[in-house]
RNA sequence: CGGGGCGUGGCUCAGCCUGGUAGAGCACCUGGUUCGGGACCAGGGGGUCGGAGGUUCAAAUCCUCUCGCCCCGACCA
């Protein structure tokens, strides 16, 4: 899939013309999602270039991900934490990768109470140094290990480039940081957090996701190793889902983050850290998003169901809502997050149009005729028109309902994952691997040298995404020099 | 930071070239008719034309500077 380059004259006209309807995601996928995210009121733009509010909606969303994931961190021993927004500059410093990488993005507040500061502080761009600080306080004996640690926060990156949710200057996120005795220990640590993510993209987000771990040029600014589950979006494009980083002793060293172990011998902690942000917000929108709006999977989405009363006279007003009024509190006994559109002075059919934009998965449509036959009619979001609609009696709604919210949750994650699949290619050679990630992701050998993974960023425009965890075996040569290769790697172009 | 585009009621834009009473559609408010896929009629409220300076009897319109936003490239969750 190409999209054309974006005239801003043109975009204008078009949007002048059809203010009801986005503009069509297969035309200009990028405009789709810009006003796509304005309309369906998840974000606005900030008064500060770069920055982003979310609004209600979008932040019902983000509430109900950091649930989904809370629950996974609690139920694996972590615990949450507060870390202050303020970190000394030289705290930054210490870590001779991590200044490298983050000293271009710093925000850095240099007068406090209207005097210059002694040293100038830096808004958190992530919070390993600081965290290591406090450890090497904190950590004396391989009995305070392991530390197991998060915090849902925000964090301030400069970033030249913006967009809402996928590149922001302040987003929001959680950063997990653990601190343990062995490699081994930190190791698994790093791996198992990439498979709760995994559960959570699968299984919550419907999102289908490729585990692997990353080149040495795209690896987190002090880690030994980064691992981060990657995504293709709906144009086919890449997205880095999350990451979770083996920090090795790079950090421990750094702040002196020690202890005694079992045979008195002094040891630096091996640490780990992990995190996911907003952004999946942004990846939730862009694999399941459609010509109408969003598309939210059940399990995120902050109402999985929309009562939408229909009525012309008073007399059918009064019985049509008496009777959603009731459906809903059944529906909520049920423990399905639902809404009923009580709002005058819109007809039903604006109100369908406005639920599929917000992406809602189940609509409910409640009319006299369906009052009288004591059942109502039922669309989901992910089948438009007639076909994705059911008649269904109202004393089983909530248990259709709710094997509708699981049907559309499965239905999500495969049509996510076909398409992936039909857009992932194992070129034969370079020619046909430069048309791969025109299109796609292409899914090749690679030597594992840099110069390579140059070479293709340069001549494509895509870059290694990841070397996933899942390889076919064999060995081959790689796609770009020719010479032998043991990896399989994902090349595509990303956001 | 380079290249392109754009700043006029809440939103999308017209008006600018050729200076002379600030407009339209949508949204909003009131009343009425509507309501099973984006309803209609009537009335109404709302704008120091991004900001500063200049030219002029007179500036949304011309000139200079400036700020901001969007899109495309170089850095990145």
């Amino acid at each position: 899939m190409v999209f054309a380059p974006k005239d801003a004259k043109v975009l204008a006209a078009g949007r002048g013309m059809s203010e009801l309807k986005l503009p069509a995601r297969s035309e200009d996928f990028s405009e789709w999602y810009n006003q796509l995210v304005l309309r369906a009121e998840l974000a606005d733009y900030a008064p500060v270039r770069g920055c982003m509010i979310v609004r209600p909606y979008g932040w019902a969303l983000w509430e109900n991900i950091q649930q989904a994931l809370d629950r996974r961190f609690k139920a694996t021993g972590h615990q949450n934490v507060a870390f202050p927004l303020l970190i000394p500059r030289s705290f930054i410093d210490k870590e001779k990768h991590h200044v490298e990488g983050f000293s271009p993005e710093l925000a850095v507040v240099t007068i406090g109470g209207g005097e210059e500061l002694a040293e100038p502080l830096v808004i958190r761009p992530t919070s390993e140094t600081i965290i290591g600080h406090m450890w090497s306080k904190w950590i004396q004996s391989y009995r305070d290990l392991p530390v197991l640690m998060n915090q849902w926060n925000s964090v301030v990156r400069w970033e030249l480039r913006t967009r809402l949710f996928l590149r922001t200057l302040e987003f929001y996120w959680q950063e997990g940081h653990t601190a343990h005795a062995t490699r081994e220990e930190a190791e698994a640590e790093t791996r198992q957090m990439l498979d709760i993510y995994t559960d959570f993209a699968v299984n919550d987000a419907a999102i289908p996701v490729i585990p692997g771990k990353k080149s040495d040029s795209e690896k987190f600014a002090g880690a030994d190793t980064t691992f981060s589950l990657e995504a293709m979006m709906g144009d086919c494009k890449a997205l880095q889902f999350c990451t979770s980083h083996f920090l090795g002793q790079n950090f421990s060293k750094a702040f002196e983050v020690r202890y005694l172990d079992k045979e008195g011998q002094l040891q630096h902690c091996w640490t780990t850290s992990w995190g996911l942000s907003t952004r999946v917000i942004g990846a939730i929108i862009m694999v399941h998003g459609d010509d109408q709006g969003l598309v939210l999977p059940p399990k995120l989405a902050p109402y999985q169901a929309v009562i939408v009363p229909i009525f012309k006279t008073d007399e059918e007003k009064t019985i049509v809502f008496e009777t959603a009024r009731k459906l809903k509190a059944d529906l909520v006994k049920a423990n399905i997050r639902v809404t009923l559109d009580e709002r005058e002075g819109s007809s039903p059919g604006w109100k369908f149009n406005d639920w599929e934009m917000r992406g809602v998965p189940v609509r409910v449509e409640l009319g006299p005729k369906d009052v009288a036959k004591q059942s109502a009619v039922l669309a989901r979001r992910d089948r438009p028109g007639k076909e994705g609609k059911i008649s269904a009696s109202l004393a089983d709604l909530p248990a259709t309902i709710e094997r509708l919210l699981v049907e559309i949750q499965q239905s999500l994650h495969h049509k996510a994952l076909a398409f992936r699949e039909a857009n992932t290619r194992d070129p034969k050679d370079y020619a046909e691997f430069k048309a791969a990630v025109e299109t796609g992701f292409a899914f090749s050998f690679w030597c594992g040298r840099a110069k390579c993974e140059e070479q293709i960023k340069e001549e494509t425009k895509a870059t290694m995404r990841c070397i996933p965890l899942d390889q076919p075996g064999g060995e081959g040569r790689c796609i770009c020099c020719g010479q032998p290769a043991k990896e399989k790697a994902i090349f595509g172009r990303a956001y």
